[in-house]
DNA sequence: TAGATTGTTAATCGATTAACAATC
DNA sequence: TAGATTGTTAATCGATTAACAATC
């Protein structure tokens, strides 16, 4: 739509001004200044006003934000007023552990196929769906509605299944292997990598540092 | 030890160079090139070269860089060389999968300790482990050497377990709970956040974004 | 109207990229 | 020695912060 390009860096804190905001509606706070918001997120002020800037001027000169309406416009910013149903491919402990997370939140990312290739899981049921097998893949996306696609397999089969995902229209790829999926698939499909082990590294040097002072 | 600080951007890439060093090992690739390394990262082989030289000139003029050496070192300036046992707190979906997990990997990051306030969890054998009550958090923490706490309870209940632990005197947490644990705690203290559901939210963000073009 | 606080421009800071002399 | 490629300085780019006029 619009032709002005948002930066990484204000895309990334947007779902956390969406938490905080959050908090400050479940608090009944009904409306925020910047300086205000800014104590509590440790951020200043500055930012909050050039980041929400970016989408449009959500506030009002001497009164400030309103809390609901500034929480329910980034809400359908980050596209949280959808639905998102999602299929999962590997169902090992992370896949497992994300189907039944989402199966517990409220209706906006939900699963609603899991696929593994491994015969022996075929039929246990997870987050009370069936696991299936990756034959059925291709079948599935072209009957059901399907937004993001969770990648929870090894890394030496990530590539090959975000392959199959994005042939069936997935445009959206969740992705928990160690692998970079971004780059070799279509420009047109967003990933987000999730390296967990990466993360943990960081807080390993991070107290290693610490230590070291 | 050394007085210059290293950025944040610096670091994050750390744990991407050690995978991608890892991967050239694997494939009996000797030596590389700033300049072939960048090709494959699909980043600038100036900004290899200045990350690099953050720590030291790893390289060699005319030849590039020793792919094992520099694997090897950066998987000590990550603190790949030395044993990390972790207790986790907060065995559900989350915490049951990063304990299987990190049991599956090579002994460095491994869980020696799992927590959880639900009596009817205690007793219960996850990754080879025995589920405890929080009652026995302080003395597991005093008699066991631990590096790294992981937080897996829902938010209302992460601040004070992270209390806790620092009082049992961990330096390290890796918090999957929707709170900024960094803001409450002792300045030593290094926190890892891992929101996970603000990573699908960016997804999200992205997918839109993508869809309206 | 006066006070408060935004929206926005300008200034600063930091990170990335380019260039090249040093050196293996 | 000549060629290659680093380490490092300088230039550029982008993101953050400060300042303030606009305005509710």
């Amino acid at each position: 739509m619009e032709e002005k390009v948002i930066s990484k860096a204000v895309i990334s804190r947007l779902p956390r001004y969406y938490r905080y905001l959050e908090e400050l509606k479940a608090e009944g706070v009904e409306r925020i200044s910047s300086k205000e918001l800014s104590e509590r997120m440790q951020v200043t002020a500055s930012q909050i006003r050039q980041d929400l800037n970016n989408f449009g001027g959500f506030g009002q000169q001497g009164y400030g934000y309103n809390v609901a309406y500034l929480h329910e416009t980034i809400g359908k910013l980050l596209c949280l007023d959808k639905d998102h149903p999602i299929v999962i491919v590997g169902i090992g402990n992370i896949g497992r552990a994300m189907a039944e997370y989402l199966k517990n939140r409220e209706a906006v990312f939900y699963p609603i196929g899991l696929f593994d290739k491994d015969p022996e899981r075929k039929g246990q049921v997870v987050a009370d769906l069936p696991i299936r097998g990756m034959d059925e893949l291709k079948g599935f996306l072209s009957e059901n509605p399907v937004d993001i696609g969770i990648i929870a397999v090894p890394k030496e089969n990530a590539q090959e299944v975000a392959e199959e995902l994005v042939n069936g229209g997935i445009k959206a790829i969740w992705n928990f292997a160690l692998i970079d999926l971004n780059l070799n698939l279509p420009d047109d499909v967003v990933v987000e990598n999730v390296h967990l082990l990466e993360s943990l590294m960081r807080l390993s040097y991070n107290l290693d540092m610490k230590e070291k002072k």
